[in-house]
DNA sequence: GAGCACTGC
């Protein structure tokens, strides 16, 4: 875990070491050099070709691998090609090699596909959601996300034309990730020449090693799981810490930043702080700040950087800085690994990140701000030294950075697992109960999703995946209660506008951008009384036929372009489900009473009644919430409502509300609302 | 009358 200070001896080989020591001007020079160095030669010139030979020998004897090493390291980019040119690929089988992100997946494929001078999507191919660049006859090294490897598993429970797995950034422990650790385990008692490569950017690889490991007795050379170390590019990082807390970490952090600007060389710096209200207030008291350095000084220009901003506004922070200006970051932890930054020197990690988590009590989600883990702040840190050495202040002590957790809780442990027990019983998992995962979730998370599962009908009373509605349901690339409404939509002849909802409702992103008044004033034009569903609807219709699919037409009427366009694709997705399950494909046309009814008949768990103060109880849970602000409903009254989801910041806040009628949920969930019948009000 | 980190099928 240790990082490398200035003046020890550091990783890499001696004539990295030399590169770094001269200025940043010389270090452009020297990979312009390399450009011009033949691609093989620039391969043996990475770190891990030193370790070739070696990588090679242990995935031959041992079953599983563990890889350690940084970003940077190339094991991403070599590792698939030392394996194809070591013949796992022959006999037409395939080498997988999975990513948390769908960019990743889509980039290194096509480096490699340079590297290996071979057309993208013939011998190195990628596949993710909405976008397959692959051939399955020609295609050896295949880059994909780790959904879409775990979707390939309906289709082919043993993976069985893949000779070698690799799940890269295990570290991140993604849901899928985590869900295929599992799985893949599984597939190797069946298939034991399958051979399975581990790579994790952190030091707690022995998590995977005890995992992967059957080798009960005593004596270690029978092991089945190697683990292998590699070292890294990227340039020393020192740290500091703060000597005494502090109160205010974003008022820390500004100051932070005014000491660096002043005593400090030139080089870009980055702060890492939880949220959107924080980031804007920073840019903003920053900007204001530093009119008052001297004239002579360097310039200063602070940047906001989260996922909510537009594409556009995202764009300005990838800007090469202007001369004599020093430019300041300010970012979410989207910067942490999505999105990386060339040039910067210093970080600023104020030790929080937003976390969301699931209460299986409730069913709600809170979206809370919890300390980081060790190995986030590391890899936050790391972000300083990728062009030259670095600076990393923390705005916590020493002290607190030791109590710190090793690594986050692993998604699966804090997510709504309705969607992964569907998924596991689909593939005959029966007692998921039991299902061995790296790191179990708390059982009251995996009853809950059971609990509701039923209620669906999607399990029948033994437990057991329901045809054909269970099944279907697993196959749906949605959550079960969205599918619901899908599968049902043919009782109320609006499968159209099912589609449409649940493609807006998959993706939140549509108006997140802006919260001017000028906003509001144009949300008012969609929005209809009988809630935010049907708002939607008018703005994905209006979207298509009045805004014809343009950018232009969002950015009038102040929509995420980037959303609405995903909401297009996932519809149209969607949609070859609901033509393979036979569901007609109709319109209800403005009849918003069978909207509705649709909505109820799968979101029939979610509904809550408007109390005498204003707020609402659930009727499951009798638990307290309330309409958040930005739901058109916000200003009406609704005195019944049903809800796509809670989720708890200041108060447990209802999103995506629709009125119904109490009625509704008697007749069409009958077996969940029986015995509360006395709560509902006479009809 | 609040304000939502980030992914992914």
């Amino acid at each position: 875990m240790a990082f490398w200070k200035p003046g020890t001896v550091a990783p890499g080989t001696s004539v990295d070491r030399e590169a770094e020591k001269e200025s940043s001007e010389n270090i452009v020079t020297f990979v312009n050099l390399s450009s011009n160095l033949s691609i093989q030669q620039q391969r043996k010139r990475l770190p891990i070709f030193k370790s070739r030979d070696q990588v090679l020998y242990l995935v031959e004897k041992y079953q599983t691998t563990i890889i350690v090493g940084q970003t940077g390291c190339g094991k991403t980019t070599q590792i698939p090609q030392y394996l194809n040119e070591a013949g796992w690929t022959a006999g037409d089988r395939v080498i997988a090699c999975t990513q948390p992100r769908r960019v990743a997946a889509t980039t290194v494929a096509g480096r490699v596909a340079s590297e290996m001078n071979v057309k993208l999507g013939e011998e190195v191919g990628y596949s993710i959601r909405f976008d397959e660049c692959y051939d399955p006859n020609l295609t050896r090294i295949k880059y994909m996300t780790d959904g879409m490897l775990f979707r390939e598993t309906f289709l082919d429970p043993l993976l069985s034309q893949y000779s070698v797995i690799m799940i890269d950034e295990a570290h991140e422990r993604s849901l899928y990730t985590d869900i295929l650790l599992g799985i893949l385990k599984k597939i190797q008692k069946k298939r034991p020449e399958l051979r399975i490569i581990i790579s994790s950017a952190t030091l707690d690889a022995e998590v995977f090693y005890d995992f992967y490991n059957t080798n009960s007795t005593n004596d270690s050379s029978k092991d089945n799981v190697s683990i292998i170390s590699l070292e890294g590019r990227t340039f020393p990082v020192d740290i500091h810490y703060l000597e005494e807390p502090c109160q205010d970490y974003v008022e820390s952090a500004i100051q932070t930043v005014f000491d660096i600007h002043v005593k400090e060389p030139p080089g870009d710096i980055i702060i890492f702080l939880t949220g959107r209200d924080e980031i804007d207030n920073t840019v903003g008291e920053i900007s204001q700040r530093a009119t008052t350095l001297p004239r002579s000084a360097m310039k200063i220009m602070p940047l906001p950087i989260y996922a909510g901003l537009s594409s556009e506004q995202q764009m300005e922070i990838f800007e090469p800085t202007p001369f004599n200006t020093r430019k300041v970051v300010v970012a979410t932890n989207i910067a942490e690994a999505s999105i990386t930054i060339e040039g910067i020197v210093y970080i600023i990690d104020c030790g929080f990140v937003k976390l969301r988590a699931f209460s299986p009590k409730t069913g709600m989600e809170s979206l809370t701000v919890v300390p980081v883990s060790k190995a986030s702040a590391q890899q936050r840190a790391g972000r300083a030294g990728r062009v030259m050495p670095g600076k990393a202040y923390r705005l916590y002590t020493e002290e607190s950075f030791y109590r710190l957790r090793d690594s986050s809780i692993p998604e699966i442990q804090r997510s709504n697992l309705a969607q992964v027990v569907l998924h596991l019983k689909a593939l005959g998992i029966d007692n998921v109960l039991r299902f061995d995962f790296m790191t179990p979730p708390p059982a009251e998370l995996m009853i809950r999703a059971l609990e509701l599962l039923y209620s669906l009908r999607a399990l029948d009373d033994y437990g057991r995946l329901t045809m054909p509605l269970g099944m279907q349901l697993a196959e749906f690339p949605v959550d079960p209660m969205l599918g619901k409404i899908l599968l049902d939509s043919y009782q109320f002849q609006c499968a159209e506008e099912m589609l449409t909802i649940a493609a807006m409702l998959s993706n939140v992103f549509v108006n997140s951008s802006t919260s001017s008044a000028e906003f509001e004033d144009e949300k008012r034009k969609f929005s209809v009384e009988e809630g935010d569903h049907i708002t939607l609807l008018n703005v994905f219709n209006a979207f298509i036929t009045r805004g014809k699919k343009s950018a232009r037409w969002c950015h009038q009427h102040c929509l995420n372009f980037r959303a609405l366009s995903r909401a297009l694709s996932i519809r149209q997705q969607l949609k070859k489900y609901l033509e393979r399950f036979d569901v007609p494909i109709e319109s209800c046309g403005n009849d918003t009473v069978k909207i509705r009814k649709c909505l109820s008949s799968g979101y029939f768990a979610n509904a809550a009644k408007m109390q005498p103060n204003g707020s609402f109880r659930t009727i499951r849970d009798n638990v307290e919430l309330h309409i958040h602000p930005s739901s058109v409903l916000f200003t009406r009254n609704a005195p019944w409502v049903i809800f796509h989801e809670v989720v708890e910041t200041t108060k447990a806040f209802m999103r995506e509300l629709t009125i119904i009628d109490p009625a509704w949920l008697t007749e069409l969930a009958p077996h969940f609302y029986e015995i509360k019948k006395t709560t509902l009000p006479a009809h």
